[in-house]
DNA sequence: CATGAATGAGGGTTCATTCAT
DNA sequence: CATGAATGAACCCTCATTCAT
């Protein structure tokens, strides 16, 4: 057919295009452990340039900045968690329930690349200034907690920055010292306590099975379970 | 006389000394407000050098890198508000009052000075990694409250971190955009909850007048309320 | 066709190769003037970036320190003058008279050409250290010399050093004063004259025609012979 | 009498340049242990006031610049030398037998010394240049023995310069290397071949016993004995 | 004279960015 | 688009030297 005609004319375009969005990924991922082994606000372009093997001139083809390569890692990094996750949680109704299995899977998948870990922490408070997915469906679900009556929460907003601090904090941990297996439940527990959930259901939610959380096969996540997480050579 | 004698001995190197002190502390109040505007992590060197009055070469008589000066501006800030709080809540007896009014206190303080609320908003979970006096007390507290039965938390040390995730995120938070003169007490119920305490409890702890929390005439503190704090010039 | 596709591909590169190669020769020939005036031992990159037309960023990428400059320039100008006197005395079997002609080319051939006796009375004993291609044959045609007797000297080392202190010296002088057309001939003599070579014999080895010492067109010491050898400015 | 109360008067200026006197032995001593570390042409006027235990301001009250240190040193070690080797000296009267024995004298002196050692290889060919008393007698010998016919060297000055060569590299091996105990012996021999003087005699010249070389109790040389000749930290 | 804080010139080094090929 | 040589701004750091005390 023609379609099969305007294809072959698209050939070297299309293919052209592929290899683009591979150089591109190759920056990403060599962005992802640059930073997180040297912290964001700290100039990582000659080392991306150097392990990506990219020529300088051809890097400033893709970001121009190293806040936009920081944005894009970011991103990528977010898109990812956010879809492993909201596949684990989706087919949970009870509002509670979808938070506080949000959480646990959140952190289990943190605590499991160190990589990440790192990148995240290094990261710490800019992570959370820019909306990222992950915490999109978070507010909808408290509210809709807070109306169903289990939790008594007046203001939603502190609420949120408490549950972001504990997460950010727990994050921290996980990055820079070992933590226990249940270390996810127990940061978790004390998130719901705050939010007024009476022990016994605290304990409850948290000891559910937590649900598969899959990860993409060519996903930077999983590329990112290979990798050494080297704290930053100090100096 | 003799006496004249060992005045005029003591005398130079007492001048100097002072001298000294002096253009020391003029860095580092020079470097605190730069630390707030651009965050830490970015070379102030050549704003603080220029700001303080004081040649390349001087700078260098006093500080070495970056992290020196940075270490410089947090211990003497530490040092500084540890005095205003323990000097408000030295009287306490009850750790679970002691622990609250020192949290209020502490938000309060960082409210009431936007330089001090960007600077350690900039630092995010640096400062809690240092050990610093305002935190060393804490953990006492903390366990002098458990075991008086007043909260109910068996692991101590996920309860710290979510004390100073929660801290962490307020102060981020001040230091960003407006809050409500309760917000600290707010926060402080919050964390209070997340410890265990009975919501009437946390209400009642965090209704209390404030105990005045004095500044030192001559301190950073004191110094850093005339200061304007600049966000970060977007770049 | 193919040809022109492969062309196209070596093209850049070469090119590229090519400039590069160009530079680091322009930073070497500023370099043995401006060490040549100034000594080893003393900053030359400022000097050398002005007088090579390149700037700081760009001397970088050729040379880190001053040494690796000042050891380039070794380099270069030991390999020139090996070519230059092997060349010339390739053809000569006696080892003593190899030695002897060697030694009167290396003199003149310093003579010839005062911005190299500056650098090398300016480098001196350093060059000695570091094993040239210089005096790579030294040793063996002294060994041979010995072994057939012509000379009697128990210890090759010490009349090694003879000889290169002789010639250190004698490069100094040359360098720093004018000297009489047959100088590099006397003192050749007298170093025959230490290692117990007859007087008669040491005066008919100096005595012979000095084949033609050959400079390479493009090479370091044609264009050495261009450039004016002043003194180090006093200072 | 009179003196004594014109001394008591005099008293303080006395002590007073008793006081600077010493304070500036002290330098040179430092700065001789310091270019001995670094060789000359290297700033050690940092590492000279710290070891010298004096102050920054105080220093340029002896010394303007690195280079009149350097010449401090350079003429109180020259003198020193000089008079030990003198005094060793002084009651031979043979002109080529005074020479033989200075040489050896002067190696053998170096050799004692490692500081010294380390100084002058440093030092190098700056140090023959500047006129010292130690080459002073040099000339004069020589040309008494070429005039007794004892040597028979047309030019002089050729001959110098071999001395001179020889004494340099040798002074340089015995620096950076372990050398044998009849190491300057074995130097002496071949100067005095390269002079014409007949093995056997060369021989016996530096046979004889070496006479004592005293040394001043409170000179520099002395105090060098005592210090360790570290070579300069690589970098 | 001694002291040591202060200075500023100079050199060293990195890195984002441009541009000819 | 890729390449990598070249650039210049910016920062880092040392040190000789001055000067008030």
């Amino acid at each position: 057919m023609s379609d099969t005609v305007s294809n072959t004319e698209d050939h070297r375009p299309r293919v052209a295009a592929q290899r683009r969005e591979r150089t591109r990924r190759r920056l990403i991922e060599s962005a992802l452990v640059a930073f997180s082994r040297h912290g964001i606000g700290v100039t990582v372009i000659p080392e991306v340039i150097a392990s990506a093997g990219v020529s300088q001139g051809s890097f400033y083809n893709y970001f121009r900045t190293n806040a936009e390569l920081l944005e894009a890692v970011g991103d990528a990094l977010n898109l990812d968690m956010f879809s492993s996750i909201e596949n684990a949680i989706g087919a949970i109704g009870d509002p509670l329930a979808r938070m506080s299995t949000g959480i646990r899977s959140y952190l289990h998948l943190v605590r499991s690349i160190p990589v990440v870990a790192q990148f995240l922490a290094g990261a710490g408070v800019a992570l959370v200034d820019k909306k990222s997915p992950v915490f999109d469906h978070f507010p909808a679900d408290l509210k809709a907690a807070v109306k169903s009556g289990r939790i008594s929460e007046a203001n939603v907003e502190v609420a949120m920055e408490l549950v972001a601090g504990a997460g950010l904090m727990a994050v921290h941990r996980i990055a820079k010292s070992k933590t226990p297996r249940d270390y996810p439940e127990r940061i978790t527990r004390a998130i719901l306590r705050s939010l007024a959930v009476p022990e016994q259901e605290a304990v409850a939610l948290t000891s559910t099975a937590l649900p598969k959380t899959a990860i993409e096969p060519e996903s930077l996540l999983e590329k990112a379970k290979d990798w050494q997480s080297l704290q930053t050579p100090s100096r």
